[in-house]
DNA sequence: AGCCAGGCAGAGA
DNA sequence: TCTCTGCATGGC
């Protein structure tokens, strides 16, 4: 449920695109409520979703398969959505808003970069993202900066992606791709939103869901090690990504995906600036930040690539 | 122009 | 177990 008082506004008409619409009576309903220890900014800028816009004043883009429009002043969030958003609560799960962050931040070791890298996002949290749509992001996510990653991803909604509904006056907006969807749509067209060697990766996962190979709903439920095992049979998904999806959309907190920048700050801030092979880091970092170690990574990394610590 | 990007897989030491 | 390399593509 919501904190503060739920307040439906701002209504109007809506223009219906898709399929199946809902009827012609839908409208842009807003909610304000107050989320305690929740920096928008750092959340939504920080490299774990790629679908969210910032534009002036807030961010815009499509969480499942509602549009979705979010901004903050202080500790106040406002968000839209178009038709029945419900009570809300899909957008408080998706925020991350039942973890308690000052627990989390209790619970991490006491070491100077980690520290430092709470002090300057604190109130970012973990998103609860779709696990579809987070492995086929992190399938991608190889080798490419953020910003190319986005570009990709919105490619590829563009192209295999069914429409949401939007406010009117609004552009169209499409969802992100099932995994029917991408396998549909086939190959080249995959080829030709810049995957490049990726494409029959993302194929193959695609194939791998549609057939029932691979069960990512049961990943929330599986010790960390048997998910990893699990998601690294599909081609293209090492420990690095495989702990991307279990993070960001299993709940798994004490996965660490460790990265070029992860392990940059890792090799600066714990191992006097040695270079650390990865099998070792990934060892010291499950032994050292505890039960949230997950948290800890992303603060690491957000921190890290914004010029933080002694490794940017 | 050249190096790097939220990596992975295969080969070889 | 570690190191090296190729893989597409584009940003800086």
């Amino acid at each position: 449920m919501v904190a503060g008082g739920s307040r439906f506004s701002r209504s109007s008409a809506v223009r219906l695109y898709g399929m199946d619409p809902v009827g012609p009576g839908e409208q842009l309903a807003s909610v304000q409520f107050v989320a305690a220890e929740l920096d928008l900014a750092a959340t939504l800028d920080s490299g774990q979703a790629f679908r969210l816009e910032r534009l002036s004043g807030g961010w815009e883009g499509v969480v499942g398969r509602r549009w979705v429009r979010l901004s903050q002043r202080g500790g106040v969030v406002e968000a839209s959505a178009v038709g029945a958003a419900g009570d809300w609560g899909w957008i408080r799960d998706y925020l991350g808003l039942d973890v308690d962050l000052s627990g989390v931040y209790r619970s991490f070791p006491r070491d100077a970069a980690l520290e430092a890298a709470v002090r300057a996002c604190r109130g970012l949290r973990l998103l609860r993202q779709d696990p579809w749509e987070c492995l086929a992001s992190f399938l991608l996510s190889s080798t490419k900066q953020i910003r190319q990653i986005r570009q990709v991803v919105a490619l590829l909604c563009e192209r295999a992606g069914g429409l949401v509904e939007v406010p009117v006056g609004h552009g169209t907006v499409h969802a992100f791709p099932t995994a029917a969807e991408v396998v549909q749509v086939g190959e080249e067209v995959l080829r030709g939103c810049r995957m490049g060697f990726r494409a029959p990766h993302l194929m193959a996962a695609a194939e791998a869901v549609v057939e029932g190979r691979v069960d990512l709903a049961g990943l929330s439920a599986v010790p960390l090690e048997e998910g990893r095992e699990r998601l690294m049979r599909l081609p293209g998904v090492g420990p690095k990504i495989a702990d991307c999806v279990l993070l960001f959309s299993c709940g798994q907190a004490r996965a660490f995906p460790v990265d070029v920048w992860v392990a940059r700050s890792l090799c600066a801030n714990y191992f006097g600036g040695e270079t650390v092979p990865l099998p070792q880091l990934r060892a010291f970092a499950a032994a050292h930040f505890g039960p949230w170690a997950g948290y800890a990574q992303q603060y690491l990394f957000h921190y890290t690539r914004l010029g933080g610590g002694d490794s940017g």
